[in-house]
DNA sequence: GTGAAAGCGCTAACAG
DNA sequence: CTGTTAGCGCTTTCAC
């Protein structure tokens, strides 16, 4: 491959005026300009970006840092499409790394991208007070959270409405006449699902409706097995509930799938609403109520948020916090009404 | 940060020995070498993988780079996932591109992974014939195919036995009694749409069933619209097919969602097998008949090829044909016979 | 407007 | 076993 060197031999130019001619045009004769440009395209000349990374200053690195739980979950495959594509318009490139939100592969990636100069890193944080993720800040690099939040740091952060997310979703159920409404959750100290459970609790307090422990169920929010089981646990009690509120996308294929194994029906012998609206969820019979996260556009935000800190170093952290919309179906699979 | 430098100061040897204390151990007297550790890990000393791969050489970059068409698909998340979990164990990252199919893209990517010295690349070409990824493989960089080939070009590739698949779809639905049954299928060149229509073609003509171009619909591939489109216009004819063969999960999807639309019940009405199986096949009702592609097994399998190239260059070029699993699941969406 | 030279952080000879 | 030195390819003063 061509290098720097090349193009200034056979320009007969200094390899400083080509470096000039690729950063500062301007700076550079047009004539000169002309040739080199000409030779460059003759060479096949890709600058090294490696080198550049090296030699230059923070913040032009062109390389992102994204660490997300897991790429297979549709919810996280939907925020890297968005900052990829933010990314894409800005010439940068995107390091994927999949924590399986493990604070041992938490830690090694963010050693990995430190490593690399990355110019900066989103994610979803694993520990609310993991000091890794502390010292990343604390070395200067760009931080976004997406997702969850990360206390007792002031960082750039993106989230969706959960509790209010979550009202809605029960509100709705209750509107509709239940008053046993399980929630499957999640065990995790995630400010989503926590945020999730209190607006469970919310909307059955504002209704009146006593806070019953029996029907709340708390498993790996990766797993649809773990869901599945909690609900045949749900369903086959003595006093099942009418209604099942489930909090990812991951859990409620469990909950389906459990819900069919046993036979039952939907709506007439127990009512769903799932956090996450999915592609599939149109073709259930009868569509599946939904709570929709903003999650492309979440992943964009938090892109856009990025770049904005790379151009000014010193603006003051901001919290975005996007709105979830409730998004009920017909029988067709169309939208219905569509609530904040 | 700190630096080689920083730690040869502190621990009172030169930087050679610091780098050697990292890279070849054994050959460092073992009280200096413990000198220098001690001092590394007070340090908090991380290398950088920058200045590694600029004055290191081929092979050591520690970075693989990835071109999909889209990580919302679910099926290169799979891909996706299976290459990561291999480059990790290596503790190799991985740079991840989405090329939308658009050439433009692919070569912007392909171009910035050169320059950022990755020391391999794996895609699903775009073009059968590209020239970009030709000089990929010129430049020295290995290159690895995956879910498509790349004719006239040796290179190590990861398929899955399309035609195989499709020909096991269409005869589990001719088995069923059916004569007329529709394939939607993609109106590009890549090798793997062409195949299932090779093994749809087969299995009629095995069968003695007249190939009908009526029955068969060439949309984007990655549009469930288009398919829902196309599945319209065919069961909206006067002579419907009985049965669809989708060739894969997007379009699929689009496909699910104008039977629903229109009312049809499965299989009554209209029987269908999917090529791809996801996670929300078994929630369908009845569940959904699926050709079920190694995935995840596929990406896995091409990073592992990728690291065989790596550790030596002079091997001959693999062709991995992975097989397909034909799932039948029964009511409760539990597979009931899987033929390969 | 252009060139010479220093150096980013590291590895790999080559000496000793 | 350890140190010295020469770059990897590039950007950036500092001269001219």
């Amino acid at each position: 491959m061509s290098t720097l060197r090349d193009v200034a031999k056979k320009a007969d130019v200094s390899i400083a005026t080509v470096s000039r001619a690729i950063n500062n045009p301007d700076k550079v004769s047009s004539d000169t300009l002309a040739r080199i440009r000409k030779t460059m395209r003759s060479l096949n000349y890709n600058p090294s970006r490696v080198a550049q990374r090296l030699r230059g200053n923070k913040g032009k690195s062109k390389l992102l840092g994204l660490i997300i739980p897991d790429i297979q979950n549709p919810f996280y495959s939907d925020i890297v499409r968005g900052i990829e594509d933010v990314a894409y318009g800005k010439k940068y490139a995107v390091i994927l790394c999949n924590s399986d939100e493990n604070p041992e592969k938490e830690r090694f990636y963010l050693n990995v991208l430190h490593a690399e100069s990355v110019d900066g890193v989103i994610l979803p944080p694993i520990h609310l007070y993991g000091k890794v993720v502390k010292q990343i800040t604390e070395l200067g690099i760009p931080l976004i959270c997406i997702d969850r939040k990360f206390p007792k740091l002031s960082v750039d952060t993106v989230v969706v409405n959960n509790k209010k997310g979550a009202f809605a979703a029960v509100s709705h159920l209750i509107d509709e006449g239940h008053k046993r409404i399980s929630i499957i959750t999640s065990n995790t100290k995630f400010s989503s699902f926590q945020e999730r459970k209190e607006g469970y609790k919310k909307a059955l307090e504002d209704n009146g409706i006593a806070y019953d422990n029996s029907l709340v169920k708390e498993v790996d929010p990766r797993s649809s097995d773990d869901a599945k089981e909690a609900t045949f646990e749900l369903l086959e009690s003595t006093n099942p509930p009418s209604a099942i509120f489930m909090t990812n996308n991951l859990m409620g294929l469990g909950t389906l799938n459990a819900i069919k194994q046993i036979g039952l029906k939907i709506p007439k012998d127990v009512s769903l609403v799932m956090f996450d609206d999915m592609p599939w969820t149109t073709i259930t019979s009868p569509s599946l109520t939904a709570v929709k996260q903003p999650s492309y556009e979440m992943g964009r935000r938090a892109c856009e948020l990025f770049f904005q800190r790379i151009e000014d170093p010193q603006r003051e952290c901001v919290e975005v916090t996007m709105e979830t919309k409730l998004i009920v179906r017909d029988s067709t699979g169309k939208p219905l009404k569509q609530n904040l």
